[in-house]
DNA sequence: CAGATTCCCTACCAAATGGTAGACAACCTG
DNA sequence: CAGGTTGTCTACCATTTGGTAGGGAATCTG
């Protein structure tokens, strides 16, 4: 009954505002107030605002580590794979954009959240570091050192799904149609980056 | 005599601290006191807090305009021209990573840090669009949305001169030579996903 | 149903923060 | 050298913030 625990709405809160305000713009009180409880109630969930951060770092990691799955599953091969994944990132900016602000914000905190972040989703970089480099030995894709190449792609990524800013003075409103475009137009990107020409 | 201005000195520690703590993160004693001098002397030289950081941006368009007029300087065409700016960034990256991260915070921040940084910034990026929309034009590149790419460019480059917590949890310390092979890899990475095969 | 536990609350608090008011010394300038 | 200007400081202040102490209703459990 009763809906959702209170301690996974003040998640819920959280998530929306450190990842898209940020966490030292987002206070206890402002948190309360998204949920119309009071900051103890939050102090009581947790042991402070750090401890917050941590358990939702811990979630969203497994939220992330879920969706890169789905977009592993299918399984295809080489390039396909890679598009697969990359097109699983730009559902979950579109459905959930938050979470990969949230994976921004922590790599920008610094320890210990970033590095809660990156050991959380360590598994998954080490998959596809792996699988990178299957596939360079395989002579599908063009050689590069595999984690080099892996930051790139992050990099790249996150940012085309995370520049809000950047993008909307370059006078594209955020939407779903722009989204889509961005993602065509990484894929694009990616797959002449990556592929060797008869590949 | 008597050194650099006091208010100059105001807007290094503020590029110091704001391009890596950030700017929530910097409050005005500690800005104080990295100089020696008492928070009401940052108020007399500027009206407050977002002054400081409005001043700031100016100053730092300015310097990040410099550089990269600089990597443009001795011009190429086609691909070595991207390869001179890149190399701009990734010199400025060794020399004052402080800029780069500021330009990041800009954007993080929102209006009006975001928009000010990026209307500073704009007569760069039209020239830039123009530039590689020329490129595509005379058949040396494939043919992409220019500000799509401008901006996947900008994301991969930030990214890889600004993740210092990603990339030390990689297992590589930030270093000169890191940089280098990051550059190297970020250049390789760009030629292959611009240049079609014959260029 | 007595007693413990769970959950949220009111009432505070100390520290930090951005900012104001105004003193005061050093330096120009007529 | 009198009077203003410049640049830094001390003294405060209101607000916000993360956090503590503890009360009390509802619910579970023996």
């Amino acid at each position: 009954m009763s809906g959702p625990q209170t301690s996974d709405r003040i998640l819920d809160a959280a998530l929306a505002s450190f990842g898209t305000r940020g966490y030292d713009a987002t206070s206890l009180d402002a948190l309360a107030g998204m949920l119309e409880i009071r900051k103890q109630t939050i102090l009581y969930w947790f042991a402070n605002k750090e401890a917050v951060l941590a358990a939702l770092i811990e979630r969203s990691a497994a939220e992330l580590t879920e969706a890169f799955e789905q977009g592993l599953k299918g399984t295809g091969q080489g390039w396909e794979k890679v598009a697969a994944v990359v097109r699983a990132v730009f559902r979950l900016a579109a459905r959930r954009p938050e979470l990969l602000g949230l994976v921004r914000e922590a790599a920008r905190l610094g320890p210990p959240a970033a590095t809660q972040m990156i050991t959380a989703l360590d598994p998954l970089v080490q998959r596809a570091s792996a699988f990178l480099e299957a596939e360079m030995d395989a002579g599908r894709m063009r050689r590069h050192d595999p984690r080099l190449l892996l930051l790139s792609i992050y990099s790249t990524v996150i940012g085309m799904v995370t520049e809000v800013e950047v993008f909307r003075a370059l006078g594209e409103e955020p939407s779903a149609k722009s989204l889509v475009r961005r993602r065509a137009d990484v894929l694009a990107l990616l797959r002449s980056a990556l592929m060797t020409p008869e590949g």
